[in-house]
DNA sequence: GTCTATAATTTGATAGAC
DNA sequence: GTCTATCAAATTATAGAC
């Protein structure tokens, strides 16, 4: 992977998370970069392809930044995905990668739709595994539909106190502890 | 509010929630409707005027089909947000229209971006003061965050039970009887 | 790996006739 | 209220030189 595509990925991911799949163009990322439109078609080959390499690395770096602690009780692993989300939306002021582009499954090829349910099964799986017992992957998916919804109305109003009003009540009420 | 207009607005709104504010054209919308885009013109003078006026039908519809019972209590008004969303999932195949213009909030125009704040609020609000208590509204963001992110995700693995499962455990723990 | 040049299409919007 | 005609701009993508 070249450091020119790589900054090309960057930028992407940053206009899809602001203004989502239909709303970025190869010409931005160039014009950003100082290269031509054309030269983006060198590193990857249909905007498709980009969007789904895109949401592939925010998958793994995601999932990589929530990786557990030893010895972590059920609360602390609902804790290090809010706390993900969190920090991604206060950094940037923008909310999930695959929350904006789930938001337009309409308009997505397979080959993204895939991708970006690929990394919402990723984060379920992991989470419910996290939690355990018996309702564990009810949760998990009641506890990533809340942060990803926290995270689109936080950024309606503009303000990172609905995420934490949002999601505020996921830990307390379902804390098991088992360390 | 002539026929016409109606239409035009039943078939925006359709469109914006399969895919997006920015995946939605006036000329998309004439041909279905039989007439060119310049006539679209006549009835909303800008694309952002046209979907500020949709979200703001939307809005009032929305809140009247989950308009209180007499004598509700918390589970009930719940339950009843729930119920609308799931209901618009099921028969249109499609998620909230404020949610898909909000997670695109890069990409609008302020007269948009007011009304699907101006949404938000007033569910959160009407929910929050009909399960009452002492954390009603931080228990309202709580909710219509799930419910929107429940609904993303169903969407994106094609699959209503996701949805379910999201939200399954709305009601249930938080429910307050009062009548 | 980047460029010029260009194709083919789509976009939102306007002017003015009917 | 709808039309034709058109504008100016943007889009994804390709061919081929360097």
């Amino acid at each position: 992977m070249s450091g020119t595509a790589e900054r090309l990925m960057d930028l992407a991911e940053a206009h899809i998370r602001d203004r989502g799949y239909t709303g970025f163009s190869f010409r931005n990322l160039a014009a950003e970069v100082g290269i031509k439109s054309a030269s983006v078609h060198h590193h990857f080959p249909t905007k498709a392809k980009m969007a789904a390499a895109v949401a592939r690395r925010y998958g793994d770096r995601f999932l990589a930044s929530v990786a557990p602690r030893p010895n972590e009780n059920a609360a602390d692993a609902i804790s290090a995905y809010r706390s993900a989300f969190r920090a991604a939306l206060d950094r940037d002021g923008r909310m999930c990668l695959c929350g904006v582009l789930g938001a337009e499954a309409g308009v997505l090829s397979p080959e993204v739709t895939t991708e970006v349910r690929s990394f919402f099964r990723r984060c379920i799986e992991d989470l419910g595994r996290r939690i355990g017992g018996p309702n564990a992957l009810v949760r998990a998916f009641h506890i990533i539909a809340t942060l990803e919804g926290g995270m689109m109305l936080a950024r309606t109003y503009g303000d990172i106190d609905v995420f934490d009003q949002a999601a505020s009540s996921l830990a307390q009420a379902t804390s098991q502890s088992s360390s």
